[in-house]
DNA sequence: GAATTTATATATTGATTTGATATATGAAAG
DNA sequence: CTTTCATATATCAAATCAATATATAAATTC
């Protein structure tokens, strides 16, 4: 699925610019599972309009630049469905936050400790984040996705919450370990 | 955190070639939580052998093009720990699934439930996969992963395994509403 | 036993995508 | 009154991906 498909998909919950697709995967409800930048965006809605899946029409606006909004066409519709019929690829997580914790006998406790925080505090403020939202008016479709990404950042907070001390405290065990303090017998 | 970041770390675990480094992106313990390709790895190792970060040593192998074995200097030692210290990236997640899920009123009531288990289905091996996995000296840092990794994958098999018949009733129903069939009763 | 696939191993290439930035303006904040 | 933020378009260098080329041996399938 590339950014052009992306687009069409966007561009099927109503009329958008560049712009307001791009805020979509920012702060829309994509934002929890999807990413696309300005870089990708532009290029992709000049494609689509090449090829009859969109068109456009320019609002013009006092002093800022002009809105150029994209609709569906009947074909982008069809081209969207088509895509949703074919397999989509796997998840892909990237976290750096676990490469980071992956490596936390390399870290120093104070900057394990820190880190580990500040990972709990990310996925603690996406739960009440979520739990936030108003589903009225919601689609299933859509309200599943949410509820998927709750039970995602639920999970994850809790696991952070409940293994904080044991996990710092066997880092750091395991550092003493790997590198004996030379105590005054050992020099014999 | 860049691919050449990437590279120390996994050299960090003892010395390899590219072949074995992406091995550990593809179904090594990094499999579950980053990726990297050929494409952006050997480029690394070039920048890294040339800023002094690892070395090389070729071994030649009959038949077999020359096995070229990266280790990390102390310099490259002293980068990774560097890089550990500074604030990771927010984790990203890149869902194709879930944007089909998104929009599943678009989809026909077969082409979601075949998606829908085939997701579950991901979700539930990847549980069992893991599961399997030995712990026997593993550090802790790695075991920790390791559990956020089964945690996560529990979570998700366990909403999918719950939410199934409900969801795909909804959508139906969804569908129904929005586009009613004409009964005869309707022309008048 | 021949043919194909899989695994080892390096490397490149075209296409895509990112992250940052340039341009322009108005409003809000400090 | 200066800076940051929001709207809005767009581009560009650098990074990255997905696929492929090359070469060989082992394993598997037909």
């Amino acid at each position: 699925m590339d950014v052009k498909t992306l687009c069409l998909g966007v561009l099927t919950l109503g009329p958008a610019s560049g712009y307001e697709i791009r805020k979509q995967f920012e702060e829309g409800p994509f934002a929890h599972f999807y990413d696309a930048s300005y870089g990708s965006i532009y290029p992709a809605l000049g494609r689509l309009l090449e090829d009859g899946l969109v068109s456009v029409t320019e609002l013009a606006q006092d002093g800022k630049p002009d809105k150029k909004v994209y609709r569906l066409t009947d074909q982008g519709h069809a081209r969207f469905s088509a895509a949703l019929a074919e397999t989509p690829a796997a998840d892909k997580i990237r976290s750096e936050n676990l490469v980071h914790l992956f490596f936390a006998e390399l870290m120093t406790a104070e900057d394990l400790a820190k880190l580990y925080d500040g990972y709990h505090h990310y996925y603690r403020n996406m739960v009440t984040q979520m739990e936030g939202l108003d589903p009225t008016g919601i689609p299933p479709g859509r309200m599943f996705v949410r509820g998927m990404g709750l039970t995602f950042y639920k999970a994850m907070s809790e696991y952070l919450a409940d293994n904080r001390e044991r996990v710092l405290a066997e880092v750091a065990d395991a550092k003493r370990a790997a590198t004996p303090q030379p105590t005054p017998e050992a020099a014999e």
